[in-house]
Formats: structure tokens, C-alpha cells, sequence
DNA sequence: TTATTGATTGAGACCGGTCTCAATGCTAAT
DNA sequence: ATTAGCATTGAGACCGGTCTCAATCAATAA
């Protein structure tokens, strides 16, 4: 009779210990995998657990060595091809390492983040990769640093943290980007970005709160400048956080009387939704509108023309951070690296000169 | 003295309690929002834990109460954009309720499939949604259901399997896109699907191990049957797990000197790499083929001409299973709900009668 | 005034592992 | 024969919560 099964409660390690007629210490150490046992022994524990069919629960293991063995990934969206790209690059490090992975959403929103990080500390995550929404907030990012728990950067640096971070070269990638328009003679170059400020007007560098977004508005505006256009700010399209705002500015952009003659767009999104809109309104790249987006996004490849794009190494970008993190996760104190990335444009066939309205240069 | 802060471990209800000069477990009922207290004392405790910035241990907590809160998902492939608007269904559903996600992905492969179910049973998750890879060997799928976790089912019903599970009407999808090709004349259709199968030639339903892929294909033939096409079978072409394989599989399908006139792909990964193929040799859609595919995908309605599609709702799918699994996780014990999911079919530009060679019916 | 009742609070067991330390047994050295 | 020394094993504390049960106390009823 007491070998009736109990209702449904998980072996334990002294449920194991029993049939295996040594103590819970014994059991423990060849079923954790530490300390010495006698082979004889070990047979008898291993023989045991197999035939109660025992699994570690790894919540009461975290609980006293106080690693979880999880990794907590904070990311804008995973919608974005971009971001799950990273994560995969992220996920795959991690899994080959022995981690696992808590994915959560911060929409891009700092409020959202800022719980999701709390959750996550919650869980014990043995450390954290975030791409903070934004610079001014970042109490919860210093919390985690306090809470002893190794923090990265993806995507987005922090000027005031000097964790390891991996971003990409942001402010080069949108010159050279600018280059190539402003070269083919554009001096009407919108640049649409996702950044969600109240206004929706740009004025300064200051106001926006987001390293990558600003390095890129920074680089747009340099290359326009040196090109000769006076106040590229005037350029600037702020608020394309979904695709109704995208389109509701795209649109606007083209009802202008100067409209612009090129576009630039900060994510795949953005540009997905821009190009059906320009295609709505019937007007044809690169002859009537040229176009470059961020993120080699698959359907950029695909359409009449094809899309030059600024190719992101996302992949790359999630499993650099992850290694990094990792290393110091496994004891490495390195001091926090700062990575950049190259990243490389793919010149395809959205951009043109300029309809030859106002002329070129 | 005894202020000193120590090194950094964690505050604890114990160290709350001290501080607030009452008993643990009286700083534990306030803490934890179980049981009754005074209010002067709820006031003390809260204090006490707001001064030493006290931060639940998750961990712990989910020891004694047997639940973590958190629900484990394994699913094919996050690249695919399918899972992942499935993925953030989940996601967004679950974080209403208060829940966590831990995704793995299964690349497909069995084993791997098996060792992400192990780790987060391990990891105590309250349930699991579960994208099976295949139907054979499911023993990692029982053992979910023994240990009394539920389990739920996304997108690939299993037979024997008894619990929650979502898909869509693959079989009648896949009908009716078959049917739109061979109304509108074709007879040589091929319908590319990414199961892995030594030796990659199609003989019978009862190879194929994933049920959606089963039901498409049954679909498939049927509706090539039901217009007169003799051993459809030939047309199934299986293999295609990642772009290289498509694309060998579509450069044979393409050079054949029967080549097909429509090709029906099975998901939209498949496809772009069909249509980049297609492009490549020069061939016109819907000129000289026709092209139709499952899911959705934002690629499919900018290309020239946009791409006739089943639109598979693959964030309802992952919103509608996580709300079944977590009602049951609330409690409630309804029988196994099979609930299936309608798609529709988007008509676009990417289908024609097939070229005039050996004319139509 | 004393017993009864209900509201609070405290003590301590428990969850399922890890890990320290002492006890035991056996071999080898004196 | 006695004992130091090493390899094994066992007992039990601990991690940080939850939760049961008993104790305390003031207020109400008899």
C-alpha cells in the first residue's frame, strides 16, 4: 500500500533517496551533479530515479544557488523583423550556453518596460538584455545594476551606462544613406522616424530620447548640411509609431506643394507603409519619389523596384550581446565593451535623381 | 553598526519584517496580499518594505505555491512572421492575465522539440502551448499531460491528443486556393511544403507526420481530383525547410520541360523564395505562372503584382490558445475545446490562366 | 463579573533543492 | 595493535516565500 502513487505530486530528490535506500544528502549529490559518491551508489540512485522517472524541479535548484538560469530580453517589438532577428541571434547563443530565454515586450513603451524589467528581476533572471525605449527613464535599468544582476545594451547605448552594449553605427549608416539621395541630386529628402513625442514636431537633437534615433536624425541632418540644404530639421517626420500614424504622414507629405523627392525611413515598417502609399497615390520610384529604408527587411527585395536599404546586422547584433552578457554571466569581468557594427548599404533600385520639377544641383 | 548595508543580497520578508517590528509571517500576509492584518500594521510593513526597496522573490514564491506564473512556448520557427504574430498573441493575452512566456523554438526538429519541453517542465511552467513538429513520436507531449501541467495545441492538431487545441481549416484552405488555380485553367500545379522527409519524394498522406501539412496537402489533391488532374501526387513537392532547399527544389521544378504552370507554396518563407526564383529565370506572374500562398505576409501585397494569399489569422490563432489555456490554468475545467479557425482568401494579382501551350480544359 | 466570540498576530512547518559539517568505515602507517 | 588519513555517507540548516494553527486581546453577551 504505500507503494500507491500519490495523486500527481512530482518525485523528489527524497522520494529517490528512499528507493534508492541512501539519504536525501547522497541522492541530491549524484542526481545535482555535485560532491563524490561511490559508483556503486550512483548506480543505485540513477536506477532509482529512472524508475520513479524523476525530474529536477529547477525552481527549487535556482532558489538556493541563486542563478535561474534564464536570460530576460526586454525588446521594442517582436513584429519587427529587426528585433526578431536579434532575438533569434539572442535565443541561439543562449540555448547553445545553457540558457533559456524570457522574451517580453515593451511596445516601445517606457511604462510597459519599465514592469517588464520588474517582472524580471522578480523571476531572478540571471541577467538582463534591454533596448531602453528611452534615456530619460532609466531608474529601472539602475535598479537592475543594483540588484547585482549583469545588464546589456542592445540596439540603443546609454551615454550615462557603461554596460556592455551592441549597437550599430547609426549616425554613419543614415549619412552614407543621405549620401547616395543627395548625390542623385535630392535636396528635398524627408526622414521618417518611429519616435512618439507629443508635438510630433522636430526641433532639437535634445528632445529625442533614443540613441539610435537621434544618431540617425544626427546623420541625416550632417549629410544634408554638407550638401547645402538650410534647415534640414524642417525634414524631419517624428510619430510613425504604426503604420495608420506612418500613413497619415506619408500622406501628408505627398499632398505638400514641395513635396519631398526622397524619402528615408528608420525601420522596414515605416517603409512598407510609405511605399504602398506612394504606390496608392500612383506615383513611381525611383522616377517620381526615391526611397531608402533602414533594415533589409525580406519584401524589400521583392517589389518593382527593389529597395536600396541599409542592411542591419540584426542576428548578429542579438548574438554579440548575448555572448557578451554570457561571458559575464560564467564569472568574466571584463570591463563593459562598447560594440559597434558595421553595417553595409545595399544599393538597389529606389533611388533616382530627382523628377526634374526645381532642377538639380 | 547594525544598519550596515550587506553586501547585496536581497531584502527578504524577514528583513521587512525586522524593520517593521513585526512577525514574518504578519510582514508575509501584507506582502503577499493573502490573509488579514490591522491596517496601522499594513501601513508599518509597507513602509518598512518601501524603505528598504523590498523585491518579492518570484522564485520563492512560485516554490510553495506550486505555480510560476509563467506559460512555456515552443514553437517551429520565430523567423517564421507567422509564429511570430502568433507569438505576440500569446504574449499580449497572457501578460493581460498576468503571465509570463518563455518561448523556445523547436527549429523544427524533434529532439530539440523534446529537450525544450523537458527544460521548461523542469522550470515548473503552469502550462504549454506546443506547435508539434511531428506526430510520431509525441512521448514528451504525454509526459506533460502526466505531470499535470495543461497542454495546448497551436496550429497542428495531434489525434490522440485530447486537449485545447487551435487550428485553421487548412484542408478546405488549401481546397479553395487549389480550386481558384484550377478554375482558372491550370493542370500542372505544384504545392511546395517544408517537411522534412528522407528521400523527399511524395508518395502518401500517411508520411507526413504534422497534421497541417497533412490536411494541405489533402486539400490539395482533392480539389486537383475534383477537376480531372490524374496522380496529383506527383505534384507534392516536400523538402523545403529553409532557402536553399526551396530554391534547388524550385530550379528543378522550373527547368523541368513540364513545368509547372502554378505553384502553390505552403508558407511565406517558401514562397518569397519561389517568387525571387521565378523572377530570376526571367518568368512573368501571372503570365507564365501563377503563384498562391499560405499566410499573409506583408511581402505578399507590395510586389509586382501583389500575391494572391490565405490569409491565415495567425495572432488570433495565438490569442485564441492562449485564452484556453489560461482559463484552464484559472480553474476551469471545460472539455478539451478544438476550435478551428476560418482564413480567407485574398484575391490579388498573382493568378492568371496558365500560358496558352497546351491550352486549358 | 466572567464566559464567548471575532479579529489580529506569531511560531514554525513546508516546498525541493544545495551545501556544510560531523560521523562512519576502511586502509595504511607506526 | 593502534591511530592517523582519506573516502563516503548522513543529518540538518538554509534559500525566501506560503500557510496552518495556536495564542493573544479587546469587545460583546450572559
Amino acid at each position: 500500500m504505500e507503494t500507491a502513487a500519490q495523486k500527481s505530486r512530482s518525485v523528489t530528490v527524497s522520494d529517490v533517496a528512499r528507493e534508492a535506500n541512501v539519504s536525501k544528502a547522497t541522492a541530491a549529490r549524484v542526481l545535482g551533479g555535485y560532491g563524490v559518491v561511490s559508483e556503486k551508489v550512483r548506480a543505485d540512485v540513477l536506477a532509482a530515479a529512472k524508475a520513479l522517472d524523476y525530474r529536477p524541479n529547477e525552481l527549487a535548484r535556482s532558489m538556493t544557488t541563486g542563478k535561474s538560469g534564464i536570460i530576460g530580453v526586454v525588446v521594442g517589438d517582436i513584429e519587427n523583423s529587426f528585433f526578431s532577428f536579434a532575438v533569434r541571434g539572442i535565443s541561439d547563443v543562449a540555448r547553445a550556453a545553457g540558457f533559456n530565454v524570457i522574451l517580453a515586450n515593451s511596445s516601445e513603451q517606457i511604462e510597459v518596460e519599465k514592469a517588464a524589467v520588474r517582472v524580471l528581476i522578480g523571476k531572478r533572471v540571471d541577467g538582463l538584455i534591454v533596448t531602453p525605449s528611452e534615456s530619460r527613464d532609466v531608474s529601472h535599468l539602475r535598479e537592475i545594476h543594483r540588484s547585482g544582476r549583469p545588464l546589456a545594451l542592445l540596439d540603443r547605448a546609454l551615454s550615462d551606462f557603461d554596460v556592455d552594449t551592441v549597437t550599430v553605427d547609426d549616425r554613419d549608416a543614415a549619412m552614407r544613406a543621405t549620401k547616395i539621395l543627395t548625390e542623385a541630386g535630392h535636396r528635398n529628402i524627408a526622414y521618417v522616424t518611429a519616435v512618439d513625442f507629443a508635438g510630433r514636431e522636430y526641433r532639437e537633437l535634445k528632445q529625442i530620447y533614443t540613441s539610435s534615433v537621434r544618431e540617425r536624425i544626427e546623420g541625416f541632418l550632417a549629410a544634408c548640411r554638407a550638401s547645402g540644404v538650410e534647415k534640414p530639421e524642417r525634414f524631419v517626420q517624428l510619430g510613425a509609431t504604426n503604420s495608420q500614424e506612418t500613413r497619415t504622414i506619408t500622406e501628408n507629405l505627398l499632398s505638400k506643394h514641395d513635396r519631398p523627392t526622397a524619402i528615408l525611413a528608420s525601420d522596414s515598417l515605416i517603409a512598407l507603409e510609405v511605399f504602398k502609399v506612394i504606390r496608392e497615390r500612383g506615383l513611381r520610384i525611383p522616377e517620381d519619389i526615391s526611397l531608402i529604408t533602414f533594415h533589409d527587411a525580406d519584401w524589400t527585395s521583392v517589389t518593382s523596384p527593389p529597395i536600396t536599404v541599409i542592411d542591419q546586422p540584426a542576428y548578429t547584433l542579438g548574438k554579440t550581446i548575448a555572448e557578451l552578457l554570457i561571458r559575464r554571466l560564467k564569472g568574466e569581468t571584463h570591463t563593459p565593451k562598447r560594440v559597434v557594427i558595421d553595417t553595409s548599404l545595399i544599393e538597389r533600385g529606389s533611388v533616382g535623381p530627382p523628377p526634374g520639377i526645381k532642377g538639380g544641383q
